[in-house]
DNA sequence: CGCTTATTTGACGTAGCTCAAGAATTGTGG
DNA sequence: CCACAATTCTTGAGCTACGTCAAATAAGCG
């Protein structure tokens, strides 16, 4: 469409490689062209510090952003002003999607250690998105994809006991930062253990004893926030495990065709 | 654009009213005629039976779908065959959003009642929302809407008491019925106390409890599946409080600047 | 009208919360 | 660089909300 006029596109387009942004164009059929119209509208913003918000529950939605660096938490408060985070933020992950069907910002957004940030101004990526289909397609996919997580994490509140809880989160954290080129078994938690407690709905007394018990296990070592983890599949199988222990009084087969929960 | 050449729009159109799908266009300056090429693409299938199932775990996503009358419910199953239940989907409400991501649904939807199912074939779909741009801006708010209420459903799961939750579901159940011109204050459930329980995270014998105990108090008569809300104020006092009293050992001011949960 | 399934109710056990106190870290001012 | 305060984390000791188990009703259903 329009000639490209570009300054330091490079290097933007190297930064948007590692980044959802990235995902967001590059499987489904979106050119180089199109590419750079993107990044044209992306915004960069000087980095947050720790404790800084990138806004607050009540805040106009301007803009979603993506995480390049750093890590940040999203929280609501509750009617008696505690705190629930609904989310902690890596390099390369959206924020902000819950705000588009108000225009406002239900949660607040707080940086957990120096953090930098793209913003997109999201009328922009919607104009964009009616002009690039594959674009479009995209950020239905990941807004699906956000809506499948919750799910995902529902069930881990609903059922799961807290050591799967926790190992289902160290297990996720694994994930994202190695899809990014991090390392698998060795990170930082940049988040305090009562935020983890918070997000997953125990007390920090909880989350504490269970990384001791973790590390006695051979399953990870904890040092202070450094996480190195022994053993993948070891916290799978905690992650997985119920809180019942499966099979008790089932001698035989589980009867029936309509398992029934809980 | 086409000209209209149609049979029996107007019975359909009027089906649209009353659906999520008239809030997908009407708001945002979606014209008479995108309307209609909404409701063109828009397949009416036959009733589902209690029990049968619109989709299964792993089946491609060919459709979203919008529950006309009836409910539906969505679960997966967890790794050791349990059953979870990620929601409860009543007439006007959309379901298989969370499908998008991967072009599989993660979910199972089944009927609880005989119920009636608007088919929308999803490609069709995106193709008419590049065209009518504000059919895209209604799709990004719904699903917006989605990740929005799952994380308000995260901070029940997480930090709410068994009595907060069961009086937020019927809050939800009334809030939504009431929205589509039913009762708010008197209604049927039409899933099993099994399956409430599930959703909420809690045994049955607990929400069976819980029932007798929010009858007791005067909030609610139940009978049988007919649940007749005495006291909305009431529940809403139940749904908000902290599993913890609030403002327990807080004589002056809780302290501080920085509310950490649980 | 038996049989299966859903719901209720009671008795009891326990995972995880609360409370409390100490230890380790971090931040701050001199 | 060091004291000192403030915060964060850990560990121990009870307590309780809610789950589990068991059994009795009550409904659906062929």
């Amino acid at each position: 469409m329009s000639a490209p006029k570009i300054l330091d596109l490079g290097s933007l387009k190297q930064a948007c490689k590692s980044c959802s942004l990235h995902d967001l164009c590059l499987p489904l059929g979106v050119g180089d062209e199109e590419l750079q119209m993107l990044e044209r509208i992306i915004n960069r913003r000087r980095p947050l510090q720790r404790k800084d918000h990138l806004y607050r529950p009540g805040d106009r939605l301007h803009s979603i952003y993506a995480v390049r660096s750093g890590t940040v938490k999203t929280y609501t408060l509750t009617d008696d002003g505690q705190e629930q985070i609904t989310g902690f933020h890596l390099p390369g992950e959206l924020l902000g999607l819950d705000a588009i069907s108000d225009g406002v910002h239900p949660c607040a957004a707080r940086a957990l250690e120096t953090t930098s940030i793209c913003e997109i101004p999201f009328d922009r990526l919607e104009e964009l998105s009616v002009r690039i289909p594959g674009l479009q397609h995209q950020l239905f996919r990941i807004m699906s994809r956000e809506i499948q997580t919750d799910e995902q994490f529902m069930m881990l509140l609903g059922k799961k006991a807290s050591d799967a809880r926790l190992a289902a989160f160290l297990l996720s954290l694994s994930t994202r930062l190695g899809m990014r080129g991090f390392s698998r078994t060795e990170f930082n938690l940049t988040m305090s253990r009562n935020d983890i407690a918070n997000y997953l709905g125990l007390a920090v007394e909880t989350v504490s004893r269970l990384f001791t018990r973790f590390q006695s296990a051979g399953l990870i070592e904890v040092n202070r926030k450094l996480i190195t983890i022994f053993d993948l599949e070891g916290l799978q199988v905690v992650a997985g495990a119920q809180p019942v222990e499966e099979l008790r009084n089932c001698p035989g087969q589980c009867e029936g065709d309509q398992p029934q929960g809980n």
